[in-house]
DNA sequence: ACTTTGACTATAA
DNA sequence: GTTATAGCCAAAG
């Protein structure tokens, strides 16, 4: 694939099913930078500006909290999109993480 | 070209 | 349990 890394994280982003969650390390793990996990959050970063614009707000830290809030047009965006989802979330952190986790390497199955 | 920072993660105290 | 520090890699200043 010559897709770039940053291409391969948006691809994997836009494949999480609405209701679930990932976060950072499994994405880059499954981007081929499994110590790429901030990288992946500088992709994130840019995916406003990219077409068409992928789901950021499913994309957590290992901590299942909403690390990426602020770079949302408000914190608040963040936590609403997961809320309209049915995540339920607390204390910016969501709720039952373990349970909502979606793997992108488990639906690849290589 | 060099320094600082960042939507992270893991380990140590 | 939390807080601090180090390792990581790429983009922005």
């Amino acid at each position: 694939m010559d897709n770039d890394f940053f291409d391969r994280v948006y691809d994997i982003c836009r494949r999480i099913p609405q209701g679930r969650v990932t976060t950072y390390g499994a994405i880059a793990r499954a981007a081929g930078a499994p110590r790429g996990a901030r990288m992946v959050g500088w992709a994130m970063n840019k995916s406003g500006s990219i077409t068409p614009a992928v789901p950021a707000h499913r994309v957590l830290n290992r901590n299942g909290m909403l690390s990426g809030k602020h770079a949302f047009a408000t914190p608040r965006t963040m936590q609403q999109l997961l809320e309209a989802e049915g995540i339920e979330v607390k204390d910016d952190r969501v709720t039952d993480f373990e349970k909502l986790f979606w793997d992108p390497m488990k639906l690849s199955e290589f």
